[in-house]
DNA sequence: CAGGCTCTATGCTGCCTAAT
DNA sequence: ATTAGGCAGCATAGAGCCTG
């Protein structure tokens, strides 16, 4: 499996090679679909799931940054964005899969520990969690690998906002809502192509 | 089956920032 | 300067899984 920094590399080669960007090709089946995530719920015969949960925390409004010049192109993709992470409904307290881990991983570990909300709604809707869950894991494995806070560095976005990244991301390229999808599209797709291939292979050995 | 561990979700609190 | 809203951190609840 190719390293999480050779991703990005490629994604900033990607990045680099295109004028126009065209920010519509996420399509509504992306590989990690529900169903093919694997749920203890399911397994119990929902028992959890039925039961009655205290009430969720209000949707969040708008994550804290600073923008210097506003894009209308920009505003009404991440309004898009959202409102399609609002929209996904994932199982209740259902793990991620192996697929979903690797990518949320690969962004904490080599990216950044503090998404933007815009960029959590994009990873929620490519690895189809809820956005809620996508930003709980975040908050979860901050929480687990301590604050970390030292880990990561204030930048400028291209639309001069700020974010919190890790050197190694920085010093990678210009960050943008753009350049973001494109590593999480390829990240996602070549996870799913390489799980995928050892699950075949592992079959084939089986049989 | 009990106890410990892990993972996800929730509630509370303090801090920060933008708005007034 | 004050205030309101949002976020991160922390503690903890609850469920599933594993092991003895």
């Amino acid at each position: 499996m190719h390293t999480s920094l050779d991703l990005l590399a490629d994604a900033a080669d990607a990045q680099r090679s295109y004028d126009s960007y065209d920010p519509g090709y996420i399509s509504s089946s992306c590989p990690s679909s529900p169903e093919t995530r694997p749920t203890r719920s399911v397994v119990a015969s929902y028992p959890r799931h039925l039961r009655p949960r205290k009430a969720a925390h209000k949707p969040l409004k708008g994550s804290r940054v600073t923008v210097k010049k506003s894009k209308p192109e920009l505003n009404a993709r991440r309004k898009e964005l959202l409102d399609r992470a609002y929209g996904i409904k994932s199982l209740e307290n259902s793990p991620v899969n192996e697929q979903q881990l690797f990518v949320l991983r690969t962004v904490y570990n080599e990216i950044t520990m503090y998404p933007t909300e815009p960029w959590l709604a994009l990873m929620a809707v490519v690895l189809h969690r809820s956005l809620r869950q996508v930003k709980n894991w975040f908050s979860n494995c901050r929480q687990k690998n301590g604050s970390g806070e030292a880990m990561c560095s204030d930048t400028l976005t291209d639309v001069g906002e700020r974010v919190r990244l890790r050197p190694s991301a920085i010093e990678l390229c210009q960050w943008s809502d753009a350049f973001f999808e494109e590593v999480i599209m390829i990240l996602n797709f070549r996870t799913a192509r390489q799980l995928h291939w050892e699950r075949t292979r592992a079959s084939n050995q089986c049989t």
